[in-house]
DNA sequence: TTGTATGCGTTATCAT
DNA sequence: ATGATAACGCATACAA
């Protein structure tokens, strides 16, 4: 029998990787020592330590992490909520938070809420369940956030990513979507723009109340803050009913297409279209084609979120661009200082948003 | 002292649920009863039972997930790489993937390779010590699956998606990109198209050697049947030299332009353009605007894979069309099913793919 | 039907 | 520096 790398252990006919006691007993060790030896802590001899690592590594010795986690009461997992992760919106979110979360020696479990608060709810009970280290989430509601409350008191930390809930104290990382919708906003208006229409899914699947006796207190998000950027601009240049071409619609591109579609069949509908998001935007862009209007001449669009295909459409699009990938890279960041500092109190990060204008904006025709 | 509910037991200043023995306690059984009524297996007495749910109820009792996982061994969680999920084709992919995962008890941890096989291998190692139930894998390399082997050793069964491998045996799904591109140049052979180029990331990040030399064994991915059926399709109507517009970048917009650009710039320039997904075909379309060409008369452009914005360029981009939801969908049905079933022989799922002709196509050019 | 006892693989405490 | 041992919370074989 020669020193050659004995095989790790092989139980029914799966291969399970050796465990420490094994390269305790392999080195000639205690569990003890050699759990300090392969985890780098305490003290340990050298020549112990040489022994330990190299009976680790013949017997590819891998630590079990789930037992770990059993006894520390916890993970490296980080939970990410949010509405769809095929939206492109998320799904750069996404990467940044899982290219920042791996780089802090985390990984990260998706969960996708189509914004319903029931969905929401029982997937942050499932992750809390799976002892996740903390929760980055883009939540549903803007006013109810209890089960992130407890997520909290559980020793779970939250950041909130692109959107605000009330009475929720958290970290939160989100664009300045005020700003960048309100350059966006003085251009349309700087070309004569009056009649401005803005369609947006920030209501959730299940569409909003279109009335005009929409609480503007309830628009605590992101999209929200586009939208008030939209109104006090018109308000600024003396719109009267400035809420008159606002449409809420739920959340896809062919609701913004029926939406787009009613604005411009309207007795005086508007010279220019403001779409929330890219998502929406391919909705508004159809719906313009549809009724066979000429961009920028005869109507102009603008969207409050980059899209990858701004500059194939004809003409290109302008949009607000925000740094997406950033935001959720942030997001990371922050919560993994709350974790390494639990205390302290919360901060807001807000990255820059900028209007970017392409050729989809133009003059207002003078009828 | 009322009987009102108990809060769950406080420690340091974080709230920790009750743990079964708790429940046991104040149901005044054992923790093995205990145990069989939340678990809802075994034997257990009715009016036993009932105290058992009543007690878990009132101290909000939540199984500790991850120590069942330490004694099972387990979790119920699937590993999800993919070579990056802000592409909208994995966005999609991971959507259905997270759908059916969540509808079978499962969640999902996902991993970026950006299609780098040492990325990969650390991804897939990470997975295994965190004891995943399965994988499914986009995978990076054609013909280096060993990790992957090593996964189902370790008794984690592994679905391929999109992507097929050398040398490993496993369950496979994937749509018919060959049938798909095999109509989309069908179309553009019958309008009269002979120099029809073709730009793929079919290579990696590296991209891969252009010359006419590559290896057609190599091309075992998805991307390597549709350019199978296009070199195909263009041997059948004689061209005799196949290779001579076909373009292998590495992946990403500006790859895609930069190539498209240069053969655009040929003596002899080719009268349509084949994308290979909705990435390239962003560069593809950039750089034919870039060139003042217009689109179909001048020339034509098909892509191979959907994209969402398709339908909002002028003119509006034919393309193949596959059930990219629904592929993500079926490997967790193929990778749930193995779990149930161990062994049996591996199945391979093909979707249909097919050809949607918009208006990017028309009649080749006379010269 | 119910309870006792033990194992899972790790981390961590406390003597030695 | 090292080893024996407890503890984590749950699952389960086996005895009662």
């Amino acid at each position: 029998m020669s020193t050659a790398p004995e095989p790790p252990t092989e139980r029914g006919d799966r291969w399970v990787p050796a465990t420490l006691t094994e390269v305790a007993e392999r080195a000639g060790v205690s569990r003890a020592t050699a759990a300090r030896a392969v985890g780098g802590y305490g003290s340990v001899s050298a020549p112990a330590r040489e022994r330990v690592l190299a009976a680790a590594a013949e017997l590819k010795y891998r630590p079990n992490v789930i037992a770990r986690n059993t006894r520390t009461g916890t993970t490296t997992t980080i939970g990410v909520v949010v509405a769809d992760i095929s939206n492109p919106f998320f799904g750069h979110c996404t990467r940044g938070i899982s290219d920042a979360a791996r780089t802090g020696g985390f990984d990260i479990v998706v969960v996708n809420t189509d914004e319903e608060l029931q969905s929401e709810r029982a997937a942050v009970q499932l992750l809390l369940d799976q002892r996740v280290a903390g929760l980055v989430v883009a939540p549903a509601s803007r006013t109810d956030g209890r089960h992130l409350v407890e997520a909290q008191e559980a020793g779970v930390p939250v950041v909130l990513l692109d959107r605000r809930v009330k009475g929720l104290t958290a970290d939160r990382v989100f664009s300045d979507n005020y700003g960048g919708a309100e350059e966006a906003m003085r251009r349309l208006v700087g070309a004569g723009h009056r009649r401005v229409a803005y369609v947006s899914s920030a209501a959730g699947p299940q569409g909003a109340s279109n009335d005009a006796e929409l609480d503007l207190d309830d628009l605590i998000t992101s999209a929200g803050d586009r939208i008030r950027a939209y109104l006090t601009s018109l308000e600024e240049v003396g719109v009267r009913q400035p809420r008159e071409y606002l449409r809420l619609c739920p959340y896809g591109e062919d609701a913004a297409y029926t939406a787009t579609a009613e604005l411009l069949a309207l007795p005086v509908p508007p010279s220019a279209l403001f779409a929330s998001d890219s998502v929406i935007a391919l909705g508004v862009l159809r719906a313009v084609h549809d009724a066979g209007l000429v961009v920028p001449d005869q109507i102009s669009v603008v969207a409050g979120d980059e899209a990858s295909w701004a500059r194939v459409t004809t003409p290109a699009l302008s949009t607000v661009v925000q740094p997406v990938y950033e935001l959720g890279r942030q997001s990371v960041r922050l919560l993994l200082e709350r974790l390494a500092e639990p205390a302290g109190a919360p901060r807001d990060l807000v990255l820059p948003a900028h209007f970017v204008d392409r050729d989809s904006t133009g003059e207002a025709p003078r009828t």
